[in-house]
DNA sequence: CTGAGGCGGATCGTATACGAAGACGTCGAC
DNA sequence: GTCGACGTCTTCGTATACGATCCGCCTCAG
């Protein structure tokens, strides 16, 4: 009643509960009990019923101070987000990341953001680029994103400046997407769509920072992956 | 109140909403929200309700038939544990991983059992093992366990078989623990106990099926590594 | 030693958000 | 055409989550 009365009800508890596990993977160190309820803008007691209903399933974990944070269950709940897809590109990630020199990762859509599942570093990298699991951006930006969305009719794309949707049909139409300094600076990234049957529009990526590298070259390198990939989903 | 009185009161909105997250993980592939509600043994409306919430907050996903699965979120989610811990064991976990031309991993003890946080496998593998994140069992099982055991005094340790225990103590002394055919038959793994400051017992393992490696050296290496690992994060 | 402050944890009356049932529309199969 | 399965939404009684208050422990200042 006191809240919004959004397209549909939601569970207040429930949504309160997602809500602290946000705030914990945000604040990235262990919390206190009020800090928690602060950030939520709920009493004491309220934060102190939803970490306990957590902490009794196992997703997050309390340090000798009473301190919380997520567990290790929360990433063991995770593990089964698109595991399919990610086995099968784990092992084309670390040809390329090993063949180019590059991070290579692989990124999904999520509503309008991309979405970084797995990443894998070079083995031998002059200058290792982390790109780190769980790593979010607006589609509209960067490679992977472009990349993503050309698999979309313009329709469905989301509110974009005139230069973006250039870009991705431009992506479109030549197999892969770039981005020079556009996420972070001096980083340059090549990305490729990947298509799977059923799954959501996802996207194989490297970034680097050499600036004379062939985009071309690595988006077949890449395109190769991604056709591996599809053909053994039988996408 | 028709419920259990369990140590302390939890939210039972919440907690429904938490085997919901279970229940799509465990399944694997999408469920219908009938399917849902069976599975956690309540009526459709209060799947609905729950559902519509973690969709709502981006932790579950409906394909075009309206079936439900996790979300890139929850991936996005779960990337922040141990982040830091993570990072770091990232590169070492390929350096071992090509040099040995073995799977090699990252686990942690949650409660009374090990979980996978993250995993490798080499360049070139010859027969690719794969050892998915989010993998669990109990500590008392398998080389990571008792390699993370061994941190922790034999008090902490869960209930054993004197063997169990035997081994753990064995492990403590030499530094790794091995396990042949404890988890899976005919795989053989090498683990050595990795702790950080502050955070839990962790361990850092092979798995391997050639019959003629050499265990102390393989441990030599992890140890190694297991070193970089801590002395980066000041532990 | 002692007192104050911060924090985790327990208690409890009350308003409320929840659980359960049912109805409606739709889609697909037989 | 008919039936069944499923998603969606509404209603209603009540179980339940809420949030103020209190308690006890610990830490740190003086």
């Amino acid at each position: 009643m006191t809240e919004q009365a959004r397209g549909g009800a939601v569970s207040q508890t429930l949504s309160r509960g997602i809500r602290v596990l946000e705030i914990l993977a945000d604040a990235g160190e262990p919390l206190t009990i009020d800090g928690v309820a602060q950030a939520l803008g709920v009493h004491r007691s309220i934060a102190y019923r939803l970490l306990r209903t957590l902490e009794h399933h196992g997703l997050v974990v309390r340090d000798a101070n009473g301190r919380v944070t997520l567990g290790p269950r929360m990433a063991a709940l995770a593990a089964g987000v698109a595991h399919d897809l990610q086995a099968e590109a784990l092992p084309e990630l670390t040809a390329v990341a090993n063949e180019l020199g590059m991070t290579c990762f692989l990124a999904v859509l999520d509503h309008d953001e991309c979405v970084t599942l797995v990443s894998v570093e070079p083995r031998h990298a002059v200058a290792p680029v982390a790109q780190r699991p769980g790593t979010r951006h607006p589609v509209t930006a960067g490679a992977p994103g472009k990349a993503i969305l050309s698999l979309l009719p313009p329709a469905q794309w989301p509110a974009a400046s005139p230069d973006a949707a250039r870009a991705v049909a431009e992506a479109a139409a030549r197999g892969y997407a770039t981005s020079h300094d556009e996420v972070i600076p001096s980083l340059r990234s090549v990305a490729v769509p990947l298509a799977v049957r059923g799954r959501g529009p996802a996207a194989l990526a490297v970034v680097h920072v050499s600036g004379d590298a062939d985009d071309a070259r690595i988006a077949e390198r890449l395109t190769r992956s991604a056709r591996a990939v599809r053909d053994a989903l039988g996408g």
